[in-house]
DNA sequence: TTTCAACACGCAAACGTTTTCGATAGAGGT
DNA sequence: ACCTCTATCGAAAACGTTTGCGTGTTGAAA
């Protein structure tokens, strides 16, 4: 077995010093042809590579990006990673990955671990419980250390960073405009709990279309989700009850599982009733039928965030300026609307 | 803005050593009672914490995972992270994610990348294309260099190191057999090209299943497809020309696939044809019909790995012998299947 | 022969830790 | 007064780099 070869080694093995050997690999005009020649040769030859974290150590600079997600084993945030990972691959950077499970005191763990060197800038996305508390201190922290951070999807007017996000209110409302300029008349909202900041804002972008186009807003139209795992009654409650046309879910997860309940109960979509979810994900691809859906494009709204920190990262004076970008959405149409 | 502070700046505002100060924050013995208070008490008042990176370059240590894998917009590939993550994180340990993009190229370069110091072993699954040149020698380098790996799913037998997979040819085996048993007659299977590991193993079990239970297997009846996008063609003519009454598909994409295309041309599943994927993923839960499945624990896939690797970091004798783990499978039954 | 520039290279500091090995001083004993 | 021991602390090395500056050698010009 044959250790990773160090400067020092090289030295020693060649009877030079080790910053004749330093500047010789990095073509330094102070060395001479011959010693440059013999020590690129040598160093080749035992494939000599720079320690990266001396490197670090010294440049105080890592090259890396710590991500905090609440979730990874979610089609979302995987494409977002994705996004990240390719544009920070491009720039030469590394990408670390901690998942917060949703929970607040995980996330602060894993923003301490981080912000002891281990990288340049975070990306991240709030963890529910961390939306739920408003607790936002550990971020604050960091930032104020001078490590810069951007968050994405999931974020809070609270703290000042760079942000990226897409237009949730917008986008919600197009769904729902894109319904009643159908010909839908009783439009259904299922939706999270008020403080999951991104169900907060579909919910407002249902309401403002509802109200823009003089139609009532009922409260009974719509079911505001807690838990996945036993939202089944509360659904087939608004199914039976209210017989809505039309629905537009917050997410595909809760999209899928209402037209899963519509056909158990008899109603065929989109013959009887007519979905629209959000985020173009695998669900929505491949149900039957496929799910008409606004897509976010995870890919760009990864990349766009490390583009931001990287540009943060790289620039010599540091800027107060924070600024939001807004990534546009698609309302992609499927199998699952119908035209009356 | 305030910095991150450090062990000589603590030192001179207390005017003590920089040793003073670290043995103080380490209670040894050797300090007095006092100095260990003042200082103790002024670095939790600037909240003091060791640099990740300087720690790493004294100890030769990193406490990072390298983790390489093909995709990561993948609910395997992610659901594998996830159980990393999870171990290594109880571990003190962090991870690094490089993406290969299914490219030969990109997974030496981040395996590049990493080596050089940034982490301490790694955990990866080969790319398509590395499958296909059958060309280790950048995974044999870290390897000889004294950098632990350990491979899981698609591993080869040409590098000698630790491992996970799950029995493939046997779980294969087995949906094949419980078609035989339920009395199906025209069994065909949807499989990847050969030098996907995973997906030739696969298909080895399909075979043997038939020879088993002697029953004729057809080329005919086999489907090997090398592109998802363009695989329609084949499949319908499969389905049109064989008539099977039940396919097995070694990935779920492929099972959601041969469904649609099955509706299309007016076959009911599971009533015309009954199906059996492989990976249990989001498409074979929430597709209608969901699909029947192998269920491959990719938590529990990624758990195993890391424990493998962490316990191998940190075994004070190195220790040559490596061993290869299965994961059990399972089949889970849903509506893709009839019992006839 | 003296002087001086150019060339080629080494020294040492710095990044932030931990840890080994002294060093100093005071206390206590003889 | 001298020795020893202990308590408390500091100096320095080490991890692997990069780089500014100092230094020695050489050859040529004066």
């Amino acid at each position: 077995m044959r250790r990773k070869v160090t400067l020092k080694q090289i030295a020693k093995e060649l009877d030079v010093s080790i910053s004749t050997v330093s500047k010789s690999l990095r073509n330094s005009p102070e060395i001479s042809e011959d010693t440059r020649q013999k020590v690129q040769a040598f160093a080749k030859l035992y494939n000599y590579r720079p320690n990266n974290i001396a490197l670090s150590l010294k440049n105080k600079k890592t090259k890396t990006i710590g991500i905090i997600i609440p979730e990874i084993v979610h089609h979302f945030f995987a494409t977002v990673i994705s996004g990240i990972e390719q544009v920070a691959n491009e720039n030469g950077y590394n990408v670390i990955v901690c998942l917060s499970d949703e929970s607040f005191d995980k996330e602060v763990i894993n923003m301490d671990m981080l912000a002891n060197g281990s990288i340049d800038g975070f990306i991240m996305s709030l963890s529910k419980e961390t939306q739920l508390k408003k607790d936002f201190h550990h971020i604050e922290e960091v930032i104020n250390q001078g490590m810069p951070v951007v968050m994405f999807d999931r974020v809070t007017n609270e703290v000042l960073c760079d942000k990226v996000i897409i237009d949730d209110q917008l986008a919600a409302y197009r769904a729902v405009e894109f319904f009643i300029k159908s010909g839908f008349k009783k439009i259904a909202l299922v939706t999270t709990v008020d403080y999951v900041s991104v169900g907060k804002l579909r919910t407002d972008g249902y309401i403002n279309a509802l109200i823009d186009h003089d139609m009532s807003v009922s409260e009974n139209m719509i079911v505001k989700i807690e838990d996945i795992e036993n939202c089944a009654s509360k659904i087939e409650k608004l199914l039976n009850d209210k017989k809505p046309d039309a629905i537009f879910a917050v997410n595909e997860l809760f999209a899928v599982t209402t037209i899963k309940l519509a056909n158990k109960m008899g109603m065929k979509v989109p013959d009887d009733i007519s979905v629209i979810g959000f985020t173009d994900g695998i669900i929505s691809q491949f149900s039957t039928p496929s799910i008409s859906t606004i897509s976010q494009n995870g890919i760009k709204m990864g990349g766009r965030a490390a583009k931001m920190l990287i540009e943060r990262l790289e620039m010599d004076e540091e800027n107060e300026q924070y600024t939001t970008e807004l990534i546009e959405t698609e309302l992609v149409l499927r199998e699952s609307t119908a035209t009356l």
